[in-house]
DNA sequence: TGTACATCAGTGAACGCGCGTTCACTGATGTAC
DNA sequence: TGTACATCAGTGAACGCGCGTTCACTGATGTAC
């Protein structure tokens, strides 16, 4: 196994400028991605990006995969950096780290979370990395949940426990249903929280947007037991 | 006062119709919105269309107040409908049409919660249409609250209980800080599952859609203090 | 070490398409006298 | 009731722009003998 070639290392270093140049695109025009833009941007021509990627679908593909990897590695990062710490502790440390993402890229984050991207559809592969954020979620939520709070007023309906008993055995995990279904529903608050930030609607509604997400987060926290 | 002219009926009837056509083909192709496709669905001269609407913009303007309208209209019936029912049954009922609405307008949906359109940036007109359905549920926690539950473990932070003051004083309301703010919880949940919903998030995860909607809703409700 | 050939990054022109918006126009509908 | 004029919906051509993708090409870098 030799060193990669030369060549080899200054294609790898174009397709990564490629990428840089398309974010810093996403970050100016939205969800609009313009190959010709990227190649304007590069000082190169539009054509020669074919060299590195066969559409403008596949570069956008490598984008959302390398944001899920970004993001899952942030809050894997926040809970390395945390660790020792309670399980309280952890959780609101990864939410935030999530969240100082999201305010840190908001374009990459409004690819994987905002409206789908007219006119792409997303292949297979993107599904996987969109879960890591709820499954550091639910690690946390395992070694630390006491108990369900407030214990549930009516049961979990039985196709919602079927659903969860399902998504439980393909991980070969060992999670209460309950569990898993409050950290859902923690997952569900922490993107739907983000939205509204990111997306502006809580512009001038609130303004303590950092103790706001705090105190949300600090909810769901409670709802998984998390003491 | 007398009756509009022919020329003013027709001339009515004609921008319903654009704005109608407008919403078929967002529909189809997401948020962009071409008005030369709108257009020739209408067997019309693009140019035409500035004769209803100045610019691409202002139509895009009419199509978000119009469904911001539509959003709280369904809302105030579910309410009015199941009115002399308990709050937590008025609740749910609200919150599933909200649901109903969005799935039978997605795209519609998506202009109005999901990612800012590129170069479309909304006027002030459009954000308070947009409360409606906050206010609707603020409503009727106020009407059937006994208690919140759980009793916050920490108090609410000091700069958003400053915050949800001054939301209440411009309403002139009596409302208790810890209400409204339970009731924002609420409210992001409600959006938060609806995008993770219309927007794809939980296909391959969660099937029993409805019954999960019910589910996630219902624990809002416990959360606000509705029996 | 030197030569012949293969690889491949980047060029530049072209194809075929779409878009929003403007403008001078035609012809029908409405209004005033 | 009839005529003269004003209003205005819709036309069609044009402007100037953008886009993704293809293709034959040049010229530099790498590889094999």
């Amino acid at each position: 196994m030799s060193a990669p070639s030369l060549r080899a290392r200054v294609r790898s270093e174009m397709t990564e400028e490629i990428k840089a140049a398309a974010r810093r695109r996403l970050a100016m025009d939205g969800t609009n991605l313009s190959l010709r833009g990227v190649a304007r941007d590069l000082g190169i021509v539009a054509s020669a990006l074919y060299r590195y990627f066969p559409s403008r679908d596949d570069l956008l593909t490598a984008l959302i995969m390398e944001a899920y990897q970004a993001l899952a590695d942030t809050a894997d990062t926040a809970d390395a950096t945390s660790s020792g710490a309670d399980p309280r502790t952890r959780w609101l440390a990864v939410c935030h780290s999530v969240r100082d993402w999201a305010l840190a890229h908001p374009a990459e984050y409004g690819l994987l979370y905002g409206s789908p991207v007219p006119g792409y559809d997303a292949p297979d592969d993107t599904v996987a990395p969109a879960a890591a954020v709820v499954f550091r979620l639910v690690a946390i939520a395992q070694a630390g949940a006491k108990e369900l709070t407030p214990p549930l007023p009516t049961p979990l309906p039985a196709p919602v426990r079927a659903d969860l008993r399902r998504l439980i055995e393909q991980q070969s995990s060992d999670l209460p249903e309950e569990v898993l279904d409050r950290v859902f529903v923690a997952w569900t608050h922490l993107f739907g929280l983000l939205n509204f930030e990111i997306f502006g609607r809580l512009d001038s509604t609130i303004e303590a947007r950092a103790e706001y997400f705090t105190h949300h987060m600090s909810l769901m926290a409670d709802l998984v037991g998390l003491r």
